[in-house]
DNA sequence: TAGATTGTTAATCGATTAACAATC
DNA sequence: TAGATTGTTAATCGATTAACAATC
């Protein structure tokens, strides 16, 4: 039902793109600012103005006013709807270590439609304590609950010997995403989707590039 | 001195996917295995096998050869030697909450070539404790200590309000590359290279690839 | 009105993939 | 030798940027 041809043509880069232009027009919204034009956002965040004209254009329901620009209040209403912001989703906690720890303490998913409702790990003494007021269950009720809390969505903090196990027992329970920061290619069917948070690639990337920085100052 | 004509040529692209070829390749490695054909690590890893030859000709000295593929323990000191996991660099940690004190006890960035040799905060109750062999210093002594230690890598995980001042001290003490996990834009000068972990962006294109695959589900 | 800003078409840029001869 | 696999050139694909008429 409805317009969902928008999932399709909306590019992953574009998509990256939509919390940075949120969480700009959050501050400006606080600030005051009623409207916004493209120009001066991609001054502030270091992007080209017509890339975020055509970026908005593709998830925005109104258009910008010739020298005014664009209505901050609309877009982030379309950006919260396009992004699921204003309809969270449930999701499930793998790893209940120093990481698994710091994100369910995090807390501001929620903001991101993300809402962490259990943890699991494989150590007794974590299992049936409390994280941040998430519980956390044995691993090995893991498939099982999750079929019984109907969610689609596990994050992975297991080390790594443990992820394609603890990806395996999600998928079991029906997990249809995986947010995976265990530095493994997951082997998994074709229909789940895995986003791969490869702190080493990020590293790898801010190193080169300050080792470019560096060798042109010489 | 030398080939740091390198830098510049190889893409951003590529450079995210060695850690992963890296990673794989020292798999193979513990499993006995003395060569490698491209085909094979493409499928392992879901890439085209011409990519895997283009991404390893950039970085490595030795060819590969017709009908065996290539040397394993050559293309890992290629790449050990190319994103300079040989040759640990210092850095610093400011923030010593729930991701910091997690990624300080990761304690595996000693094989990507990064050492945390101290960390930061502006609590009270942190200040003068040890994180993991690390010791947390009042981020009033950020910039002077910095220098004093000749860092030029720090790691930002503060609250997003303290971000940008963090920052501005970070580089007022000499840091030139900054790996940002605040939900932030940092402004900076255009000398200091910035790598910034928005988790609200992964999290955005995970969410989006559910919504699509579940939607041709239907 | 004049000019800042929009939306869109065309050009460019960069990265991925296909095709294929060379070769161990 | 035959065939799997390499390295490279050309084609394709996708995303970014430039140019510019429309308009508030």
């Amino acid at each position: 039902m409805g317009n969902n041809k928008e999932m399709a043509t909306v590019s992953k880069a574009t998509i990256g793109r939509l919390p940075a232009y949120h969480r700009y027009l959050k501050e400006k919204q606080a600030e005051g600012e009623r409207t916004i034009s493209s120009t001066a956002i991609a001054e502030d965040l270091h992007l080209n103005a017509v890339q975020v004209r055509k970026d908005l254009a593709l998830i925005s329901s109104v258009a910008g006013k010739p020298k005014l620009g664009f209505d901050v209040e609309d877009l982030i209403a379309d950006i919260d709807r396009f992004l699921g912001y204003d309809n969270v989703s449930d999701a499930v906690l793998v790893g209940a270590g120093g990481l698994g720890s710091a994100l369910v303490g995090y807390g501001g998913f929620k903001n991101y439609g993300l809402n962490i409702v259990a943890a699991f790990d494989s150590s007794p003494s974590l299992v049936g304590t409390t994280l941040h007021g998430v519980h956390v269950f044995d691993v090995g009720e893991l498939t099982r609950l999750v079929r019984r809390l109907n969610v689609r969505i596990g994050i992975l903090t297991v080390p790594k010997e443990a992820a394609q196990g603890a990806a395996d027992a999600l998928v079991s329970g029906g997990v249809r995403a995986i947010w995976n920061f265990a530095p493994v290619h997951l082997s998994l069917p074709a229909n789940i989707a895995v986003k791969n948070e490869d702190m080493a690639a990020s590293l790898a990337i801010l190193s080169k590039r300050l080792a470019e920085i560096l060798s042109n100052e010489k």
